[in-house]
Order: C-alpha cells, then structure tokens, then sequence
RNA sequence: CGCGGGGUAGAGCAGUCCGGUAGCUCGUCGGGCUCAUAACCCGGAGGUCGAGGGUUCAAAUCCCUCCCCCGCAACCA
C-alpha cells in the first residue's frame, strides 16, 4: 500500500474587525473546493482556515463598542463559523490568534529570531493623523497633510523591533526566479520582483508599543508583536509546529498552497518565505493570489455601502448555487466582477435550465416509459460512443483545471457533458422512440445513457455543490456508495438497470429574475446584532432588603495603583488598592476582559468589608465590583475625581 | 517616465506568449421539438478588437506613441 498523498491548503485568517463579505467566501469557498476536490480523489487533505485577531484597529472597534477586544472578536469569530458551516466550508481546524495555543509559538518564534540576530531593536518612524488615528508613510501623505481628511499629520517616533529582511532577500530573489510555480499567477511575481525584491527590501518593523491587544514580546513586555510573525505563522503554529505534539506538522508541512487575496500576496511572498527561511523551515509549495470580486466596476467597501452580504444571498438561494457561481463566473486569479444580474442569470441559465432540467426530463421519461425503474442498456451507436467519450474524458480534464486552480474552466468541462446530454436527447427524440414497442430497446439505451452521464456529472460537482450530488443520486435512484466515487468515473456502464428512479422536487427552482432583483436591491434593514449575552435570561430579582440590610455593606472608592496576572490563573488579575491610608490586594475575575496595565490609575468600586479569602494562594481582601452581561464585564469606576477611600452609600 | 492589471458585438468575458477566415455565455430576432423547471435543440442579426503610426503578403495578436479605467505604492489584515 503506497504512503497516502497528502495535501494542505490554506486561506489567510480573516481579519475580525466587521463581518465578513462575498469577497471573503470567495476564497474560503475555492479553497474548500479545492480541499474537497482532493479528498474525493485519494489525498490525505488538511485544510485550514481562522481568524487573525490583534492589533489596533480590533482594540479601537472594541472600544468604540464598549466591550473588551476578547468579547468583540468572539462574537465576531461566532458569525463566521456560522457562515462557514451555512457555506458548507468544511475546514479541518480554525485558527485564532488569540488561541493559547498560537501564541505561545509565537513567542517563541519571536525569540528565537532575535536570539539568533535576525531581529533587532530599532526605532519606528512615521507619520500620524492623530484625527483619523492612521499611520502613514511619507510617500504616502500629501502636502503634509493626511490623504484621508486633510489635516497636519504629524511625526512619531518609537522603539521597535526589527526583522533584517535585507539579509535574505538576493536569496529570495534566485528562489522566486528558479522556482516559476511558486508564486501564481506569475504576473504576481513579476510583481514582487520589480516592485520590491529588486530595489532592495526595507527592514521590517514587526513589534509595536502604540497598543495592547498582541502577542507580549516574551523579553521586553513593552511590545507586543505587530501582525506579520503572529498573523503569518498561523500556518505552521495551527499544525503543532514548535508544540509537544508536532506529528499534524511533520505530515503535512510544506503546505501544497496557500490561497491569498492579491492584497496580501506580497506578506506571503516576501515575509513569509524569509521568515521560514530564518527559521530553518521549508517553503510553501505554492502561493496563489486570487482576484477580487468587485461590486458593479467598484471595489466592495463598507464605506461605499456596496457590500454584499453572503449570508442574504445563501438565505434566499442555496449556497450550492451562490458556490457554483463565485467558481464558475470568473476566471480565478483574475478580478471579477459580481452583480446580482449574473448571479441569477447563471443560476437559471447554468443550474435550472441546463442541469436540474436535464436531470427532471431524464428522470420523468424513465418514470414514463419504463414505470421508474432504470432500463438496461443495449446496443450502441456512435451517438453513444461520443457521449461516453466525454464523460470519460472529463475527471482527466477536470483535475488537469483543479491543479491548475482554474475552477471555472473545470466547470466549464463539466457543463460540455450537460450541454452534449441535453443535445443527445434532442437527436435520439426518445418521446418519438416511445411510440413504437420495436424501439423500446433503443429507448431504453438512450435513457441508460442519460442516467448514467448524469452519475458522472453528479460525482464530479461535489466539490464545487456539496449539496447537490445526494439529491441527483436519489432521484435516478442511485444507491450503492461504490458508484459515487472518482474512482467510479473510470468506466462507463457501471450504473445497474432497475434502479428505482424518484422524481423529486426541481433540483435548481427557475428563479423570477426581474423580481428578485428588485427584492435584492430594496435596502435591507441594518440587522442589529443582538449580543449573544443578551439571549440569556435576565436576572431574577432578589428579595426586597431593609434600609439596614444595605447599611451593612461597606462601599469604598479605591486606587488601582498596580496590577498583574496572577500565575497558573486564566481569569484572575491581582489588583493593589490604595483605599486611603490603607493598601489593600485584591483578586479579580476579570481577566479575559481587562489586561493588567490597563487599569493601573483607575478608580473602582470595592467591597471594603467583605470576609477575606485565600484564591491560588493570594488573599484576596475584599472585592472590586464589575457589571457583567454573559462574558462582557465592566468594572464599576467613579465618574468624578473623588478621593480614594471615600465611602460609598 | 514608480509598479501591475485592463480597454474585443447590448452586457460579462476568452483569444494576444507561438501573427493567417473574431469565439463563448447571457440578452435579442426567427425556426424546431413537446420528455422536461415556459425548460431543451437549430439558425440569424449584431464587432473599424481604446486611438494613431510602424513591421509584414497578412496584426486583436509583434514594435512605437498617446488616451481612458482599476489596483498597489511597504509596515495598511
């Protein structure tokens, strides 16, 4: 038995900071094709996807939100599981950042970059629109003013860290001229060449002091790490790299290909690579810059309100159909173009009248003339031979476009064999055939011939229409799983007379295209998130108190004068209160909503006379209160600038 | 001259590397068929291939110039 072929494949990790669009499914649903695609043909597949989830404009969202960035990309990550499970985006494992798991690597990554001199302590220089809170550079602003608004930007300066991506870079330059697979399409790389290898690489800034929500930097806790090692290394971070269980990693790194958006193809091919390379690690086999679907000619932009929601679109179609048409419409690699027209002439065009057509007159004529039950095949002629010719050739032709990563034209392929049976059955004329009881037998054969074609075309949309296969399977009463395989597509034939054909309902129902457009472009309600916590039942209430009951309870205003986490607790931080004269410690379950330095010089409410208690061998004297709704909490502050101590009632 | 992509029938695209009757899908017009989801099949109309110049027997395709659109332009996912 040979060693099983493996194959891995990735999709960047989407960035949490608002809800995902089409563009966004466009990729995850090629690289779920692509993964399903090689599964069904004999390849040990592991396909990975996440979300990447520091940085400063997350810790910004989330507190425009009022909640911590923990919470915002939680619910976040929540909507885009569920839109991968709505898609049928079967991935094998997903990947945040903000996994333990993750940064852990990440650190160690990181140290093991700068222990070996790779990087350095620098300083970050640069311009800042204080107005917009946006970074430029200086090729980027103009006049001296901001490119977004127009007012003065100003020049920062802060320490960082360093990657020496000039030291490798004559070495990436030989790798990408004598490896031309490596990076697709190959204007891609003639990019990356011109525009950034060969005028020479600029050392790459890859810490930040400016905010918090990161990856700390092991060794000097000032900086956490900025995007490129955290967010890159999630590919091999995700397979255990660098963990006690490393087997994932062993078995499948290199990765087959990594599927980017031609924004970030250029941290894939240049970063990523020198970073592996510094490491001591192999490259990726392949990295594949698809194009973008554009709106109507316009890229998609919150801000240009043309975003298109892939949630509506699998709400009012089936995401068989929405999957069918993001692979079947453009040309991958290339930009393409979505508009609500096309995607509802494809599905009537392609989908009902082609395809779920060819599978209702094939299934009715059966139940026709032959009471449902499948005939058997006789005699041939070359009407015959020419269909089987097609449908034989086509897992060949179809696996040379996968590889190729040209889903349109794979599917193009496919549809040949739907357009050759709808023809087929129009120069055979079996309705005519039925007539005679001498032609019974020819009839049979050209039916025979329909259901089988519609086998082959029904095992080979899998990938692209998870869904569908099932459906057509049932209808010509197809049942033993054997027939449904690649493998099963080797010969022509294989489909048992007598299967017990069931006409079902239209596989593709033909959609009214006039009125569904204006449904799609009548504004839709901005549906308002609930938070997840909001679905838990409120508080009940508690039995009414006396005056004196509260009177018991000793409020004091308190100085958060340090703070820290406390060792071997996920939750707990460890506060030092300045109530007055007085300095109190005090342990606090907030420690997935608040980082510690956070709160240093804050005013907080404490529990002043509550019993002592001993948790993970600190006492704990007293409690600071907090709000909490589900996971979010808020810590109860005073509004005013009140003396420390100052008693509460 | 910063880099890259694009400008081909009413719409969306292929063809351009390796010159040789301009192709596909949708739409439109006409015909056929009646098994089928008013679906299917056949045929027609519709293009000075962004503009100009050059090379060639021959240019959408090669060379030069220009115009227009889009993206990127490094620490921005």
């Amino acid at each position: 038995m040979a060693f099983p072929k493996t194959f891995y494949i990735t999709t960047p990790i989407y960035y949490p900071s608002d809800n995902l669009h089409i563009g966004h499914a466009y990729c995850s649903v090629a690289a779920d094709t692509m993964a399903r695609f090689k599964k069904l043909t004999g390849f040990d597949t592991f396909f990975l996807t996440g979300t990447d989830e520091h940085g400063q404009k997350i810790e910004q969202k989330a507190q425009a939100a009022g909640v911590t960035p923990q919470l915002y990309v939680d619910r976040i990550v929540a909507g885009i599981r569920d839109l991968w499970t709505l898609m049928d985006v079967e991935y094998d494992d997903f990947l945040r950042t903000t996994d333990r798991r993750h940064e852990a690597i990440v650190q160690k990554i990181f140290k093991q970059l700068y222990d070996q001199g790779d990087i350095y302590l620098g300083a970050y220089e640069g311009w800042y629109c204080t107005p917009c809170e946006a970074h430029w550079t200086g090729t980027q602003i103009k006049d001296g003013k901001c490119p977004d608004c127009g007012r003065e930007v100003h020049l920062i300066r802060e320490k960082a860290y360093f990657f020496r991506m000039s030291k490798y870079q004559d070495w990436l330059i030989q790798y990408i001229e004598e490896h031309p697979d490596f990076i697709q399409p190959p204007s891609r790389a003639n990019e990356m060449l011109s525009n950034f290898l060969r005028p020479g690489l600029q050392d790459l800034c890859v810490s930040r002091t400016s905010f918090k929500w990161g990856v700390p930097v092991s060794f000097d806790p000032d900086h956490v790490v900025y995007v490129w090692i955290d967010a890159l290394s999630n590919y091999i971070t995700a397979l255990g790299y660098g963990s006690d269980n490393d087997a994932l990693y062993q078995k499948f790194w290199p990765a087959d290909i990594h599927l980017v958006g031609k924004e970030i193809i250029r941290f894939h091919t240049i970063y990523w690579p020198i970073m592996l390379k510094a490491l001591g690690l192999p490259l990726p086999k392949q990295i594949f810059g698809h194009g973008w679907l554009v709106f109507g000619g316009e890229k998609m932009s919150k801000s240009k309100g043309n975003v298109v929601d892939p949630v509506v679109l699998c709400g009012r179609y089936s995401s068989d159909a929405i999957r069918y048409y993001l692979m079947r419409e453009m040309p991958f690699g290339s930009d393409g173009n979505f508009t609500n027209e096309a995607l509802l002439t494809r599905i009537n065009a392609d989908l009902a009248n082609d395809l779920g057509n060819l599978v209702s007159r094939t299934v009715a004529m059966i139940e026709k003339y032959f009471g449902a039950e499948g005939p058997a095949c006789g005699e041939i002629t070359e009407l015959e031979t020419a269909l089987r010719e097609t449908a034989l050739s086509l897992p060949a032709k179809v696996t040379a476009n996968m590889d190729a990563l040209q889903f349109s034209l794979a599917l193009a392929d496919i549809w040949k064999l739907v357009g050759d049976c709808n023809r087929y059955i129009d120069a055979t004329a079996p309705w005519v055939l039925a007539k005679r009881e001498e032609d019974k037998a020819r009839l049979g054969t050209v039916l025979y011939h329909l259901a089988e074609c519609v086998r082959f075309v029904a095992v080979l949309i899998g990938p692209f229409m998870p869904r569908t296969p099932a459906r057509v399977f049932e209808q010509i009463g197809l049942t033993d799983g054997a027939l449904k395989t690649w493998d099963a597509l080797a010969k022509f034939g294989l489909l048992p007379a007598g299967a017990k054909v069931q006409k079902g309902d239209a596989l593709f129902p033909r959609i009214d295209i006039p009125k569904e457009l204006e449904a799609l472009a009548a504004p839709v309600e901005p549906v308002v998130e609930p938070p997840k916590a909001d679905l838990k039942q409120p508080e009940p209430p508690k039995p009414t108190i006396a005056i004196d009951d509260f009177a018991k309870v000793d409020l004091r205003v308190a100085l958060v004068t340090a703070c820290e986490a406390v060792p071997k607790s996920d939750k707990l931080l460890k506060l030092t209160l300045s109530v007055g004269d007085e300095t109190r410690t005090v342990l606090s379950g907030i420690a997935k909503n608040y980082a510690p330095e956070t709160l240093v010089g804050k005013k907080v409410v404490l529990l002043y006379n509550l019993a002592p208690r001993v948790m993970r061998g600190v006492e704990s004297q007293g409690m600071i209160l907090a709000a909490g709704d589900g996971d979010a909490l808020s810590l109860l502050t005073v509004e005013r600038d009140i003396r420390d101590g100052s008693g509460i009632s």
